[in-house]
DNA sequence: AATTCGGGGAA
DNA sequence: TTCCCAGAATT
């Protein structure tokens, strides 16, 4: 049995009854895919399902407000996702009537969609031969044919994008692309692959050298900056609070916080005054306040470790851009603040 | 070609 | 801890 054969049949008797795996409709193939890029399906799978009922068609994706969506986004991360899957939804239903993407090439032009997703939808929804690379195909091509090529180097994305286009199987592309990417998360993981009872250890080239471990090979990793954020928690005594947009370029564009003060180092309990915030923020009105946290909350990104202090600032006059305190949950919020929003008791207040 | 986008799962 | 996840866009 050859590989493919032996894949599809793996696939056959090990596929996991996903929500996504029982319909053709694209709109609903785009979505699992935009939702799961860098995302386990464990993590993806309840906002896959909330996304599906309250926007049962592209049209009510594309009439949705952008704070709408991404409140339902919320606390899955990279959110320029949902920001790039609203336009593209307001694309598709105003643009070009409704009519999905078809194929491979104009599927690639969509916001958000780059050659695996298209690649995905193409094959999947429309029966396309087009191949799927993602980090599952990267794993189990470089295992079983023993390649050492950096996956994340320019040379590596192509060869393996060959490698993958000459396998696929072009009667049956997205049963053979589902197939391969099921086996790389469920057999031929990440770690601790369980190789004596894998149908493909025959060919494994990895397995015969002993370098299952070792592959695939990544190139370095990134440095992570660390930031130190106060966030203002503004309240007056009629339970408003103060909420600001994130806008212009870097993390959470387009959600919301409490005005927040970067500061060089973690601040301790008596340098509130560092912030410099009496006369900016608060020009002069009279105020009190408590430090929350005196540990700083440790948020870790990708990229950066937030040093986070939460200053709750009591005041009789808000500055502008105050919402009442129970309107909290209708604005999308990275998990740093609704975490605090979720804990935080403002009945004390 | 390298960096920047989250947050959580799994070992 | 560390690595990874049905990657894409930007620099």
């Amino acid at each position: 049995m050859d590989f493919n054969k032996k894949l599809t049949n793996w696939y056959s008797n090990n596929k996991r009854d996903l929500p996504w795996r029982n319909t053709k409709n694209p709109y609903y193939i785009w979505l699992s895919e935009i939702i799961l890029q860098q995302t386990q399906v464990k993590q993806g799978l309840p906002y896959y399902e909330a996304f599906v009922k309250t926007y049962p068609t592209i049209f009510d994706l594309a009439n949705a407000t952008e704070q709408e969506v991404l409140k339902l986004w919320q606390g899955l991360g990279y959110y320029s996702r949902a920001r790039n899957l609203h336009t593209t939804a307001k694309h598709i239903a105003f643009n070009l009537d409704g009519e999905f993407p078809n194929n491979y090439k104009d599927l690639l032009k969509l916001k958000g969609v780059g050659d695996y997703t298209a690649s995905a939808i193409a094959s999947i929804a429309f029966n396309e031969v087009a191949a799927v690379v993602d980090g599952n195909v990267y794993r189990v091509l470089s295992r079983y044919f023993g390649i050492d090529t950096p996956i994340n180097s320019t040379s590596g994305i192509k060869e393996f994008k060959k490698l993958a286009s000459s396998l696929i199987d072009r009667e049956q592309p997205a049963t053979f692309n589902q197939a391969i990417m099921e086996f790389g998360a469920r057999q031929c993981k990440p770690k601790n692959p369980d190789c004596a009872i894998c149908p493909l250890q025959d060919g494994c080239v990895a397995l015969q050298k002993g370098l299952v471990e070792t592959l695939p090979v990544k190139l370095k990793k990134t440095k992570v900056t660390n930031k130190y954020f106060n966030f203002l928690v503004c309240v007056d005594q009629n339970k408003n609070i103060v909420l600001e947009k994130r806008t212009g370029k870097g993390i959470w564009q387009n959600l919301y916080q409490f005005p927040l003060v970067e500061s060089k180092r973690s601040l301790k309990t008596n340098e509130f005054h560092l912030l410099n915030v009496e006369e900016e923020l608060f020009k002069g009105l009279k105020f009190d306040y408590w430090l929350y946290n005196e540990s700083d909350i440790i948020h870790k990104l990708s990229h950066q470790h937030l040093y986070t202090k939460f200053w709750i600032v009591e005041i009789n006059e808000l500055p502008k851009g105050s919402i009442p305190v129970k309107n909290l949950d209708l604005y999308p919020t990275p998990v740093l603040i609704s975490d605090f929003i979720n804990t935080f008791n403002f009945n004390n207040i």
